[in-house]
DNA sequence: ACAAAAGTGTTAGGCCTACACCCATGA
DNA sequence: TCATGGGTGTAGGCCTAACACTTTTGT
């Protein structure tokens, strides 16, 4: 962060902050990552101390290319995870006046998806936590609101953009990408029909993992094909659920 | 504003401003309101002095609930057009270094959808200006970008949301809804299709003004049935085009 | 042995699309 | 009278949704 000392403006002027949720799938439910504000009096950093919150901080006025830019700086710091630029999607400005106690804050709302498997270990780092949705705790500043509203928003995205691309591990199951589906839109969907669905979009691949499958009982593994699905989307087309 | 003076802080904190691409439609194609930056030399406020912007200006941090706030305010002072905070949708924030010289601004990007025909002669004042999209003149700051960006987030929403009801007078026909939709999207219909479809949605009801209608030259007349609407609004539906 | 999980194909109905003619008005 | 604009209906194709049985594994 810049350094400390006395900046002088004309007019008064607001502090900036970004915040992002970070979308996980566990295999089963979606999980959101948060953390722990620290209990440390740090003079004016302590609102809402020892609280949980969405990842996020001050924007570097003097370094922080774009507020994009301070959520995945503040992510690094905080949580280990290491995302670019191109992960977040912007959900909305929070400027409501009294939403920070400390001063006028106005904060930007961002979302990412992780593979959950594969970063899981990394970001155990200080006080995060993976949190289901079914069980998350009360939250500092207005991000319960955030949270509500970029879920509402990542349901609508589902329908038009490859969600299931970045939260499902490389090779994945049918059943895992249906349960991936169900579990973000809360509904349910005839199994045959999704498969049915999903193939006819050309944008699965199956994987050969060379054994022989007696049964059924195992599912078959895929692969996005990710060539396709640029493809189809360049197109403008949409999922339908 | 807040009154001038000296403000003091720890960080360097940046400007926020709030910008607002007006549309408008005036039965034959979509305008946008743009308005003239003051020449005079009004200190630092005096950047890109001259030019074509889009309506907006800086955050009231001591009287501006929220940055939606912020706009309808400035959109009132600069074009005495009165919209409310529910007439704005965001579209997003603008904070690249360097967007602004006169040192870091970060703005909040919102559009609105007007009657043009009934607010045409209130907006007039001072110098603003409505522009036919085929005609606009280059833009202040990074305003092209930020209509760019509007237009197309326009183009999606026209799926989802009522356009017609905000952009067309009370009392509309359909060839001028087929139009407007024609001239967002820039696509031709089918006129018959365009009918049953519309005609199948349920939202529109026949307003009989009398006129005995010998012919078919002179076309019908509707209006929305916003009941209709939100009600199949509210169930999660989109316009098919 | 029984329950749970996964793979697979067909049919009916609805929606979208393509398409042509008639009438009235104004030039 | 001719060109333009506007209203109207239908048939075919595609996509969606509903639906049952078999196999295997784990308990």
């Amino acid at each position: 962060m810049a350094k400390k000392g006395q900046y002088i403006y004309e007019y008064p002027h607001p502090a900036v902050t970004a915040d992002c949720v970070v979308f996980g799938y566990d295999g089963k439910e979606i999980r959101v990552l948060l953390i722990k504000r620290g209990k440390e009096k740090e003079a004016s950093t302590s609102a809402y101390a020892g609280e949980w919150a969405l990842p996020g901080g001050f924007l570097d006025v003097e370094r922080d290319l774009t507020v994009a830019h301070t959520a995945i700086r503040e992510l690094r710091e905080e949580t280990l995870l290491r995302l670019s630029v191109k992960d977040l999607k912007e959900v909305g400005t929070y400027s409501e006046i009294g939403r920070d106690p400390r001063e006028r804050v106005i904060t930007v709302a961002h979302y990412a998806l992780v593979k959950l498997a594969e970063v899981h270990s990394d970001t155990d780092a200080e006080k995060a936590e993976w949190y289901s949705l079914s069980d998350i705790p009360s939250l500092a500043f207005d991000h319960d609101r955030i949270l509500r509203d970029t879920l509402s928003r990542l349901k609508r995205d589902i329908h038009f953009e490859p969600i299931g691309f970045e939260l499902l591990p490389e090779v994945f199951t049918l059943p895992q990408l249906q349960n991936l589906y169900e579990s973000i839109l809360e509904v349910k969907f005839d199994r045959r029909n999704f498969a049915n669905k999903m193939k006819h979009y050309g944008i699965l691949s199956e994987v050969d993992d060379g054994t022989p499958r007696h049964g059924t009982r195992t599912p078959l593994k895929y692969r996005f094909d990710k060539d396709n699905y640029d493809r189809l989307k360049a197109k403008g087309f949409q999922l339908e659920f």
